[in-house]
DNA sequence: TGATAATCGAGACGGTACGTCCTGTCTTTCA
DNA sequence: TGAAAGACAGGACGTACCGTCTCGATTATCA
């Protein structure tokens, strides 16, 4: 178990300090106005703790996002075999985060571009991880709740991408959107499916 | 009629030389490590030239955009009358542009974070403009071959988010997924509707 | 006589407005935070007014000292006959002047360090020109009154130096300490003199 | 005893690159033409640790004064007890070196101008500094070689002022006006003092 | 009296340097 | 020996001026 390592241990306080500032900063300021420096000073830390244990910045917010320090809800769909209410339900949910959180999540997105897995951790914290989302939309593809040829990932992509491009494009966010965007995405566009 | 307009006039050279270094430092460096001083180096203009005309460097990138240095392609759906078959066409070839043009993309989304404007040009290069992809499915609307209550806003962005979501997640994109999509989107993930 | 000259003439509204504006600026900001561009809009005039009639800021300072914008007393050693009176009543003139004028004072001798036409219409302006002072001193030294093999080249230059000693080095002004001066001057610091 | 410091210390290295760039800058250069960032370019220094120590440029060229990185050499007036011939003797080696360093000297002014440090340090360089030639004045006031009331200090500004004023005002300078000069001073202007 | 030529205010242009901020690395001291 | 403090080389920022140029309007002279 021991493996020779000697010295000081990784302070679990000056990470946590890190997390704690990071995520009050990028609340107030903003993404992209956060800087190593602001974060270190904030958090009481030398920079080259910071640089010690994450290799950058938005390294260090994607860690923020696994610990929940930045959107500490949790946005799952439910399985109460009701497939189009459960998705409403949900992304209700979460759109109504968003549209209370708009800027924060306009800051997140940046940091998405620079760092893929912040993407990652910010789909998984929306409830749109392969884990989550798409276990509920292949329970119900098992179900017989989607036609066969139907792709998952299509469909999550189309309701996630949805919100990304609102917060992208500035197009307003209303939480009472999500029944008719489900309604869409289940049943179509089309007025006559062939059957 | 003349409103005592007086001095030198705006340098169309300076202009063009500016946007034209723009998109070519873009391609090859990426939005993030393109800087004003470089722009300015590139173009062999002064870089007051630049912020005497430019709020910020993605202002420019927006109208690099706009004049179509960065995407000269334009990609509109064709009305056949066949609503899938013009958007599957259409999307195939904007998936195909995109996949080819990955990395561009990329740093382009990085700039519509910084820049509201930068993301509406993006969204128009790509045919989504409310003037030519929504017009396309008002027609289509209004002949009958939507569902009455389908939001037009919310069918442009579900297609459009996705490509976004691909983009930023890393997802894979192929343009073969375009006859998928745009089936899933007109016909719906359940495999019954009710009448 | 007419050499063919044709076009408008120069304008002495603009002349006269770049001078009043140098002058004021000079006064309120000190030399080297006057710039032309400052000067242009101080005198409501365009920059290539400047330009055309001076080849640099300093050069207009020397025209300003010339036409008395900046130091409109002028200082002039008397001739009563009386050499040490002369000089004393003429130094502390200028020294109080001066003293009160440190500032001014100091602002041009960096003026004159960049061009040395300042210095020369500044030398004037407090009196030591050749033209005035030594002209004073070449009467007394006609008259016997100043030593076989005294330089009055040399006699100014210790004047002057001193007063310039005291602005750059930052000692105090008092015009008290200009007969006292003249005095060591005159009859030199050692108390016998070989005769 | 200890008082707290942390953190890395003053680099020595960075301190003398930016001194001896400074030095050999303002002798290729002028004072005028020298920039921060040519120091720092020079020097193979960060413009930040300029900054760090010294307020703007001409702060810098007064430590470089005050190593001896522009003028190596002192000049010291002896004390061999025989007045003139002391002050004569230094006053010819210091104009020897101001006449052949004119254009240094020139520069140290303008650099005097913007700093009186830079002022004070040139002074003690040329020797007439309070600890050093008033100081010998003092020595022969005290052996009556001095008049009573006379001021050591007016005494030091003529002398001092007199190469000053030769300095700007772009008199020639050469070092056999010592011997006359401080006759001047010592002996007076006028053929007879009253005992 | 119209063409020519010079001036004027205005202001855009290519540049240079400013002083500040931040990056990522390295060094020193403390606990 | 890990962590704070902080100095370091470097690079970009956005601003201020430089000295030149171009523009349209306004004089003045000459043909």
């Amino acid at each position: 178990m021991s493996e020779g390592r000697r010295g000081a241990v990784r302070s679990e306080a000056a990470r946590t300090a890190i997390l704690t500032a990071t995520s009050s900063l990028i609340e107030r300021l903003g993404y992209d106005r956060v800087t190593i420096e602001g974060i270190a000073s904030e958090a009481g830390v030398g920079k080259q703790t910071i640089y010690r244990w994450w290799p950058s910045k938005s390294a260090v917010v994607a860690e923020c996002l696994l610990e929940g320090a930045l959107i500490p809800e949790t946005f799952e769909p439910q399985d109460t075999g009701d497939l189009a209410a459960d998705l409403s339900e949900w992304l209700e949910r979460a759109l109504g985060f968003v549209s209370t959180h708009h800027s924060l999540l306009h800051s997140l997105i940046g940091a998405a571009v620079e760092n893929e897995e912040v993407g990652q951790r910010l789909y998984e914290r929306l409830g749109a991880s392969p884990e989550v989302l798409a276990e509920r939309l292949r329970v119900a593809q098992a179900a017989g709740q989607l036609r066969a040829g139907v792709s998952v990932e299509q469909l999550v992509d189309a309701i996630v991408g949805m919100l990304i491009a609102r917060l992208l494009f500035g197009a307003p966010i209303r939480s009472d959107d999500a029944h008719g965007f489900i309604d869409l995405i289940l049943h179509g566009a089309t007025p006559n499916r062939p059957q």
